[in-house]
RNA sequence: GCCCCCAUCGUCUAGUGGACUAGGACGCAGCCCUUUCAAGGCUACGACCGGGGUUCGAAUCCCCGUGGGGGCACCA
């Protein structure tokens, strides 16, 4: 995969990257990072590390990179540049290309005269395409400023076999003659991309459907080379959740609004699993007909570029909530108990471990995003909870019931030799049945008082877990908070 | 404006001329299970963009519309 290191790492080049990733593996071939950073302007500093981070995160670390090494280095096409001036060169000699000496004031004006003329396309004009190439070549010499242009043919038309699309017919007199070489003497993506595909033996190139209107230029620079064609694939674009329009690192603050991000160096921190969001990336642009709940390892096995789709996706965050409920609960109790630890300590809870390892199947299905597990479990490691009044008191009842109840759970759990699931709850129901109560009355009162909220995990584990002692403690808190109610209205 | 790509339930998709009464998943609704919330099970709702061809037969092939998307830089 090449991104360029022109800002955050999104969803859209991780599922390029994964699809580099699985092709690779299926096929025994290497997965390569390379860095497209010819454009000094736009380059941000720190989005190569976020790349790489991303990649690891999400368990698709490239054989080759940067930082890795590789038989094919440098990784970073700045570190490639001598090799793309040979090359443009190259092209100039055999008569495919040409130095352009054009100011960009001058190329500012043919394209505002070129407007006001209201043609189709706007375009190089191809006034150094004129040149004599000797010519040229003395102000070149001379030290002039220039770049070097890639010479489309005029006539005839360009024909470009993309695998899920087939042939891509366009009529030559549509393109242009565009700069592969820059005056600063760094390549465009144009000449780069391609150079380095041929030099470093890349077999597929997969890349979004955004670069089908330049594809014809690729392979004419490719065949000017005389190289051989990798197989192109130009991959589904992701749409906003809405639908309307691509996708965009722009679209993260609306995204943020509902806990979402479409940046893959946030999602651990928003609580997703690198499982869930790969399935769900994975199932943007693949037709999967089996079941669709994959591991990595079942991606690789059922990956094929056959079955890539071409139409564009709009992104659904419920379906990633989805997929990351489904990949939690496949996690063994160590590994999520592991994964939910640093959430806990974040919050400053005093979380131990033998502790976790017991609560964590209690939790496991409730959990949509790991830090779930806070809203689900804190309570069991907190000194006391704090119930609000209004959720201690039963519906039906009264706070003078209330505290009736919770009194007699007190008694019942005092009774108990030990605190168990198995010995508390036969003598509750015993309780709720004789005293002629529901269990919801009953248990409702109970859960808060213990729990500190309406929802939990299942009440009599969590008192087991929580302790005799401290679930005494804390329904002697309820009853006072309903005690003080009923005296004070 | 011009060029290009795409077109099956709200969303992601299966489907490659007859096995389609169009399958699955998400979401949504209901039921079951149940001490809460989930999870799980079951059921329901829900689509071949339109029009012409080709063919004995079209979701599938062709054409034209329409709609959606992308691109038109010394950015990638």
């Amino acid at each position: 995969m090449a991104p360029s290191p022109t800002g955050r790492f999104h969803l859209g080049s991780a599922r390029t990257a994964l699809f580099d990733f699985l092709l690779a593996r299926k096929t025994g071939g290497q997965f390569i990072l390379r860095l497209e950073d010819t454009d000094q302007k736009r380059f941000v500093e720190g989005s190569e590390e976020e790349i790489m981070r991303s990649l690891d995160w999400l368990g698709i670390t490239p054989d080759e990179s940067p930082i890795h090494g590789g038989r094919f280095g440098p990784y970073r096409q700045t570190e490639r540049r001598e090799l793309y001036q040979s090359h443009a060169k190259a092209l100039v000699e055999k008569g495919h290309a040409y130095p352009c000496f054009c100011t960009p004031e001058r190329l500012e004006q043919s394209r505002k005269d070129q407007e006001a003329r209201k043609v189709d396309r706007v375009r190089y004009d191809g006034l150094c395409r004129a040149l004599d190439p000797s010519d040229a070549a003395k102000r070149v010499a001379s030290g002039e400023k220039y770049v070097i242009r890639f010479k489309m043919p005029h006539e005839g038309s360009t024909t470009a076999h993309d695998h899920l699309r087939g042939d891509i017919v366009t009529e030559n007199k549509y393109l242009d003659d565009n700069v592969i070489l820059k005056s600063d003497g760094l390549p465009t993506y144009h000449l780069a991309a391609m150079v380095d595909d041929h030099e470093m033996e890349i077999t597929h190139v997969m890349r979004g459907s955004e670069w089908l209107s330049t594809f014809p230029l690729h392979v004419n620079i490719v065949r000017a080379f005389g190289w051989e064609e990798p197989v192109w694939i130009h991959l589904s674009l992701f749409l906003k959740p809405s639908g309307k329009g691509k996708m965009s690192k722009r679209d993260n603050a609306d995204v943020m609004k509902d806990g979402r991000t479409v940046f893959v160096d946030d999602m651990k921190d928003l609580g997703y699993t690198s499982e869930g969001v790969l399935n769900w990336i994975a199932l943007m642009g693949w037709g999967v007909a089996e079941d669709d709940v994959m591991s990595l390892d079942d991606m690789i096995q059922r990956f094929s570029i056959d079955t890539l789709t071409p139409s564009p996706a709009a992104i659904n965050f419920q379906r990633l909530d989805h997929f990351n409920g489904t990949h939690i609960r496949l996690l063994t109790t160590e590994d999520l108990s592991a994964r939910i630890k640093p959430y806990f300590v974040a919050a400053g809870l005093p979380v131990e471990d033998e502790a976790l390892l017991k609560i964590t199947p209690l939790i496991r299905e409730r959990l949509v995003t790991l830090d779930d597990c806070l809203t689900f479990a804190s309570f069991f490691f907190k000194d006391a909870v704090s119930p609000t009044p209004d959720d201690l008191i039963a519906k039906g009842l009264d706070a003078k019931q209330s505290a009736e109840i919770a009194r007699k759970c007190f008694e019942i759990v005092s009774a108990l030799p030990d605190l168990s699931h198995q010995t508390a709850e036969p003598p509750m129901r015993a309780y709720v049945e004789s005293a002629g109560l529901n269990a919801n009355q009953v248990f409702g009162i109970l859960r808060v008082a213990v729990t500190g909220q309406k929802v939990s995990p299942p009440l009599f584990e969590s008192m087991e877990i929580i302790g005799r002692e401290k679930v005494l403690a804390r329904l002697q808190d309820a009853i006072t908070i309903l005690e003080n109610l009923s005296v004070s209205p």
